[in-house]
RNA sequence: CGGGGUGUGGCUCAGGUGGUAGAGUGCCUGCUUCGGGAGCAGGAGGCCGUGGGUUCAAGUCCCGCCACUCCGACCA
C-alpha cells in the first residue's frame, strides 16, 4: 500500500479529552475516531490491527473446539425477561422499541440467547459437552465511559460458553478454555498476570481474570511473592494476625468533641488507627446492616455484598445514620444502637481487645470496648480489602503486594444458573432430566488493542508486536523526486508485495523526518529507508522496538523483511 | 447518581469591562528546501453547542437545555 493513497490522519497535536497513552496514540496515528461518549469508529489502520487481535482469538478458540457462530445484537426482551435479567440489568442495558411498541435491547452479554439455542436443540448427553463462541459487539451504557475504547459503551467481546453434563465436564471444558486464553494473551505479546476473580452477580463457583498490568488499569490486583497466589482486591483474602490475648478493662466513655474522622481521633487520642473499630452502616435491599473494621481497613464492598446476597447496596443515608444511631455522623457505634440492627464484624476485629468506637452520642466514643460483653456480633465474616504488606492467606508465609490491571479476559463456571432458570436440560442415559452445567468465557477484543498500546510504546509512538501490526514493513523513499532512489524503493517494495508481506511505501513527497514520525507513530515493526546510499544497493533498516539502525544491502533488507 | 470543568476553522487554543472573529498547526498554490514533524509568499476554511431573554448591538451578559470531559460513587 502506498502512503499517498492511505487513509489515514494522524495527529500532531495531543487530543483534549485523552488521558492515558493508548488512548492519546490511538487517536494520534489515527486508529479510531469518537462518534459519541464510548462509541468509536476503527478507522482503516486501527480495523487491521483490531482484525489481526481477532485472528488471534479465533484461532486458538478453534483449536481448543469451540464453534463459532453470531447472535443478533438486537434482542427481544424476552430473550433476558426468563432469566430476570431483564430488569436486573437496569439502565445500564441499552433499551429500545420497535414501530409496534414491542421492547428490545442491544445485547449487554449472552447468556440467555445461547442458552436457549442450546436448550432448544439439544436434548441428549450425547450431545455433550459443546462450547459456542461469537465475536460482536456488546452495548452497555456505562456510566462513566472512560479510557477511549478500555471501557466504551459499544465494545467487541469474544464471549464463549460452555455446556456440560456435570461439572467434572465443567471442569475440563473451562481448563480448556483457560488454556486458550493464555495462548491467545502469550502470542498478543501481553505481560498479563492470572487472578482470582469475584463471579458476582454471574454466580457461579468460581472465575478468574486474566489481567495486564498498567497504572491505568481499573482493577487493583493483590499478588503474593511467595507461592503465587493472585487476586482481584475485591476477591483476596488475607492472614488475620493472633488474637489478643490482653485482660478485659472497663469500658469507659470518652469526649471528642467535633472529631469526625479517624485521623481526627488517632490525634485526639494519640494513638495509632489500629487502636480503632469503625462502624459503618450499609443499606442493603433496604435492610441496614452495620459493618466493622479496624481503622486502618476498608471495608471490601463486594465481599459484604456477597454475604448478604446483595441486589442493591450503599451507603447509608446521613439521615437513617443519625436515627439509627442517634448521633450525628461519625460516632457510630456496636453499643447503645437506637435500632436494632444486624452487626458483622471482620475476623480482625473478633480477635480484638479493648479497641475504640463511637458511641452512638454526639461528640462522644467509648474505648476498652469488647465483643461478647459490650455487644454481640451476628456474623464474623471476612469483609475488608487486603493491603499490601498483609499475609498470603494462601500459602500464610508470603507478603501481598498489589498492583493494578485491566482486565482483558474473564473465564466464570457458572454452574446451572441460566440453565435452571431457562429449562436448560439433557436426558442422561438413564433418561433422566439434567440441567446442563455451563461456563462462561469473555475477552475483551476492543479493550486488548488498547491494552497492547499501554504495553508497547514509547515517546514516539506505538511499538506494535509484529503479530498485530498493521503493516510489518515500512519502505521510506527519503526523497520522492528523486528517480534512482525511487525506483530502489520500489524494487524493494514490489519483490516483499509479491512474497505477501504486509508493507507500505511512503511515497509522500514529504521531508524525511514527518515520514519517520509518522513510521514511529504508526509503530511499524521495521521501518526501510532508502536515501543516501541508495545508488551503491545499500538501505538503512531499523527496528521499531531498537533504537540503534543498521545499514545493508537492498538484497539483505528484503530477505530481513520477509522474517518479520 | 453527586461534585467540578469545557463547548469558537480538521486539530490545539486565544478572544478584560458587549461594537464587523483570531493565532498556531493541518489543508491548497507557488518558489526555495530535503535524514527526525523545514522557510518564504499567497489562499480556502467558522450558525462561536443549542433554545430563549436583555440590548440599537451578544462569541462576550442572564435563564433553560444538550453534548463532551475530569474526580468520586457504581459496574455481568
Amino acid at each position: 500500500m502506498k502512503v499517498s493513497e492511505l487513509f489515514l490522519a494522524t495527529q500532531r497535536e495531543i487530543p483534549a479529552d485523552a488521558e492515558i497513552p493508548s488512548h492519546r496514540l490511538m487517536l494520534r496515528a489515527g486508529l479510531i475516531r469518537k462518534m459519541a461518549s464510548g462509541v468509536y469508529s476503527f478507522m482503516p489502520m486501527g480495523y487491521r490491527t483490531y482484525r489481526k487481535v481477532e485472528a488471534v482469538i479465533r484461532e486458538e478458540m478453534d483449536k481448543a473446539g469451540a464453534q463459532e457462530l453470531i447472535m443478533p445484537a438486537l434482542l427481544p426482551a424476552e430473550a433476558y425477561q426468563g432469566s430476570g435479567r431483564w430488569e436486573k440489568f437496569g439502565p445500564e442495558m441499552f433499551r429500545l422499541s420497535d414501530r409496534g411498541g414491542r421492547s428490545f435491547c442491544l445485547g449487554p452479554t449472552h447468556e440467555e440467547p445461547f442458552t436457549e439455542a442450546v436448550r432448544d436443540s439439544i436434548r441428549s448427553y450425547k450431545q455433550l459437552p459443546v462450547t459456542l463462541y461469537q465475536i460482536q459487539h456488546k452495548y452497555r451504557d456505562e456510566k462513566r465511559p472512560r479510557f477511549g475504547v478500555i471501557r466504551a459503551r459499544e465494545f467487541v467481546m469474544k464471549d464463549a460458553y460452555s455446556f456440560d453434563v456435570d461439572e467434572a465436564g465443567l471442569d475440563i471444558s473451562y481448563k480448556k478454555m483457560y488454556d486458550a486464553y493464555r495462548a491467545i494473551f502469550d502470542r498478543l505479546g501481553l505481560d498479563y498476570t492470572i487472578v482470582d476473580a469475584d463471579s458476582g452477580a454471574m454466580g457461579g463457583s468460581g472465575s478468574q481474570e486474566f489481567m495486564v498490568k498498567s497504572e491505568v488499569g481499573e482493577d487493583a490486583i493483590c499478588f503474593c511473592d511467595e507461592c503465587g497466589y493472585a487476586a482481584n482486591e475485591e476477591k483476596a483474602g488475607w492472614t488475620r494476625g493472633a488474637a489478643d490475648t490482653a485482660a478485659e478493662l472497663e469500658i469507659e466513655k470518652i469526649h471528642t468533641p467535633d472529631v469526625k474522622t479517624i485521623e481526627e481521633l488517632c490525634g485526639f487520642l494519640n494513638c495509632g488507627p489500629d487502636a480503632f473499630v469503625k462502624t459503618i452502616i450499609y443499606n442493603i435491599d433496604g435492610k441496614f446492616v452495620a459493618a466493622m473494621c479496624r481503622g486502618d481497613r476498608d471495608i471490601n464492598e463486594t465481599k459484604l455484598g456477597n454475604l448478604y446476597d446483595a441486589t442493591e447496596m450503599e451507603l447509608a443515608a446521613f439521615a437513617d445514620v443519625e436515627m439509627i444511631t442517634g448521633a450525628k455522623v461519625g460516632f457510630a457505634g456496636p453499643v447503645n444502637l437506637k435500632q436494632k440492627i444486624e452487626i458483622v464484624v471482620d475476623p480482625e476485629v473478633a480477635g480484638m481487645k479493648n479497641f475504640v468506637v463511637g458511641a452512638c452520642e454526639s461528640d462522644y466514643h467509648f474505648k476498652n470496648v469488647n465483643i461478647g460483653r459490650d455487644f454481640e456480633a451476628d456474623k464474623v465474616a471476612d469483609i475488608t480489602n487486603a493491603k499490601a504488606g498483609d499475609i498470603c492467606p494462601k500459602c500464610g508465609k508470603g507478603k501481598l503486594g498489589m498492583a493494578r490491571g485491566v482486565e482483558v479476559g474473564h473465564i466464570f463456571k457458572l454452574g446451572t444458573k441460566y440453565s435452571d432458570a431457562l429449562g436448560c436440560v439433557y436426558l442422561d442415559n438413564n433418561g433422566k432430566e439434567h440441567s446442563m452445567v455451563m461456563g462462561c468465557y469473555g475477552i475483551g477484543v476492543s479493550r486488548v488493542l488498547a491494552a497492547i498500546i499501554e504495553q508497547y510504546h514509547d515517546d514516539d509512538g506505538i511499538i506494535w508486536p509484529s503479530i498485530v501490526a498493521p503493516y510489518k514493513v515500512i519502505v521510506v523513499p527519503t526523497k520522492a523526486n528523486d528517480e534512482e532512489l525511487m525506483s530502489v524503493a520500489n524494487k524493494i517494495y514490489d519483490e516483499l508485495m509479491a512474497a505477501g508481506v504486509e508493507v507500505l511505501i511512503d511515497d509522500r513527497n514529504e521531508r524525511p523526518g514527518v515520514k519517520f514520525k509518522d513510521a514511529d507513530l504508526l509503530g511499524i515493526p521495521l521501518r526501510i529507508t532508502v536515501g543516501r546510499r541508495a545508488s551503491e544497493g545499500i538501505v538503512e533498516v531499523k527496528r521499531r522496538n531498537e533504537s540503534e539502525a543498521s545499514e545493508i544491502t537492498s538484497e539483505e533488507a528484503i530477505k530481513l523483511a520477509k522474517e518479520i
